[in-house]
DNA sequence: GCTGAACCATAGCGTTGCTATGGCATGATG
DNA sequence: CATCATGCCATAGCAACGCTATGGTTCAGC
């Protein structure tokens, strides 16, 4: 229904199903536990695809490809990744989203301890930088307000240009973050 | 309503007004319209915060000072903000969306030919970059997933960074944003 | 074979957005 | 001045929504 862009009523649910509207309230507890269930979903699907990214012996091409598997499950089920973000909703288990997170923390630490960004520079505060920007860029695509052909270029300088300001390389980093956005 | 985030709904908004139901429908044509006409109260609001920014004789700061008005206007009414990017709505008159968008442009374009950026920077890519990585940070705390405290210097070290990679020098560059954020 | 708990189908309540209808102004026209 | 046309809104009611109370069914455990 997500996908069909239907409006998501409890009656139109449970039609065909066999069931009635009362198994969604013994196993959901109703309306607003069914949608926490479904942002649960996408943020266990959004952590599987990034434990999925494949680790290789560049950091920074690592961190831009979390970016990029982020990217392609956002746009991939657009009314998911709209759930997830609704405002006024409680996650059940916060972890979920936290995993994600945290994966692009250890990315950026590991572009730091090896050298390609500054020593000082804070691999929570640059993730959360990188996080924001591409949540920025993918909900405003997602939403419809920029074409989807935008994204890719515009993440790409967007996270070389974060790179750049925590020590990397410029012309070493672009060449790492597109290899990742060629590579997904 | 919206502030005291009580549930907007059609019978509760005419209660005390002396109205019926059927005023909302002759002057909105309905609940969608009523949203339509919230969203575009934001954006004009939106527009005329961004118009009241004074310019000064330093292009970046200028651009920042856009950013921070956009931010200041966001936190204060967050569920204004929410209307306004809400998914599945159009709005009406479209140009007061692009005019806001197209004073940051202005901005970008003006720090280009006095110099502070690399010739061949595109205004529109880098307020594209800004506005949505401003958006991004905006949305995250406006919904509580991120503190309040974060945003200034999230914003503007990210500024710093889009800015620095457009051409501007770093050091000359975050003093104009972070001046920018202490006027504001 | 009995008991207790878990589960769900049925029916109905209050509220939602919305519409059909009719009454009441106001202003133009003869 | 009388008449009609038009715009606006109060009333009443409809279908659909989320949700709950109630009772029947099923199945494990002793």
């Amino acid at each position: 229904m997500l996908a069909a862009r239907e409006p998501v009523t409890l009656r139109a649910l449970v039609e065909g199903t066999g069931a009635s509207t009362m198994a969604v309230y013994t196993h959901f507890g109703g309306m607003p536990g069914l949608w926490s269930a479904v942002r649960q979903e996408g943020f266990t699907r959004l952590t599987a695809r990034l434990a999925a990214v494949p680790r290789t012996d560049d950091a920074v091409h690592d961190l831009a490809a979390l970016g990029v598997a982020y990217a392609r499950t956002a746009l991939e089920h657009p009314e998911l990744y709209r759930a997830m973000f609704d405002a006024g909703a409680d996650l059940a288990d916060e972890a979920a989203a936290d995993a994600s997170f945290d994966r692009l923390v250890a990315a950026a630490a590991r572009a730091r301890d090896e050298g390609r960004l500054a020593p000082d520079a804070d691999p929570r505060t640059l993730a959360t930088q990188v996080w924001a920007a591409g949540h920025g860029l993918v909900s405003l695509v997602v939403q419809g307000v920029l074409p989807a052909e935008v994204l890719a270029p515009l993440t790409t300088s967007t996270t070389v240009a974060l790179l750049a300001a925590a020590g990397d390389e410029p012309g070493r980093c672009r060449a790492s973050v597109e290899a990742a956005w060629a590579a997904g």
